[in-house]
DNA sequence: ACTTCTTTGAGACTCATTCTCAATAGGGAA
DNA sequence: TTCCCTATTGAGAATGAGTCTCAAAGAAGT
């Protein structure tokens, strides 16, 4: 299915309408590098002469998160960030703290141990945040 | 070391003058329930009749925050809640996403394979984020 | 007590995000 | 196609956690 068909789905089970702000907004989290925030899809958008206003490009990403099309993260920096969650593994973050780099990870045994974890506790998981801080050692890093 | 010498220590490194106020601060955090967000803190001690500003709770608070006696977390609800570390094991959170209720896990292996993980991406790692969103069984959950 | 330098409080400010409401535009019915 | 009803949109106001400003108050060494 492709990224217009996905977004009518959503929108058709939510009883909304399919417009072209809609789409132009997934579009831009689609095809646009990882890990923007709602400022930067806005202005990417503006910036191809595409009209959307802020509150438009906050109400979709509601929408799309809502219906995991969309992941929202939280990198203790005051700003939500999003990526594209269709047709992606999961996967968390590694986030180097002098230059925001971020890399992404997956451990099989974490993910385990963690749904055990939660099952213990008589819990039932919906979602997890699990996101390691350090300093990485990349040349171009102003870290040294 | 008690709560007064512990706080003086840090202070003193850090050229900062010991006062009432921090005093307080420092007290309601060790003594409150824990994961309290600086508006409750700051309800806190006004209740209790001492007089301090918000101001003074947010900027006392990153004094201790930056000396490792206090914690940070983001729990994805806008505001920052804050526990004491001192003589505190190491947990992270486990959060019901109905009642809100906390609960804090400590898991031996999950510590182990992060800290792997994060060498072998060739980062030095500073602090790390591992947070599970459920819903809880409790009886008294608005969850059912 | 004197002096110097820091801290404090009140309220203004910031900044991401949400809300408001009049104007605009989907989309089903005819 | 046009009509009509209702949802959506844009511009800017509002919100709320957290930060900043600056004059007044307070540490702490002498």
């Amino acid at each position: 299915m492709n990224n217009t068909d996905t977004l009518k789905q959503i929108l058709h089970k939510e009883n909304l309408r399919y417009t072209q702000q809609r789409q132009e907004v997934w579009d831009e989290i689609c095809t646009s590098d990882k890990h923007q925030d709602a400022e930067n899809i806005y202005n990417s958008l503006r910036k191809r002469q595409i009209n959307v206003s802020r509150a438009t490009v906050y109400r979709t990403i509601h929408v799309l998160v809502k219906n995991n099309l969309v992941r929202r993260l939280n990198l203790d920096d005051g700003r939500s960030r999003f990526e594209n969650k269709i047709g992606i593994e999961h996967h968390d973050h590694i986030v180097c703290l002098n230059c925001r780099k971020i890399i992404e990870f997956m451990d099989e045994t974490i993910e385990k141990r963690q749904t055990q974890i939660v099952k213990e506790q008589g819990f039932e998981i919906v979602r997890h945040v699990h996101q390691l801080f350090g300093r990485c050692l990349d040349e171009k890093c102003p870290n040294k």
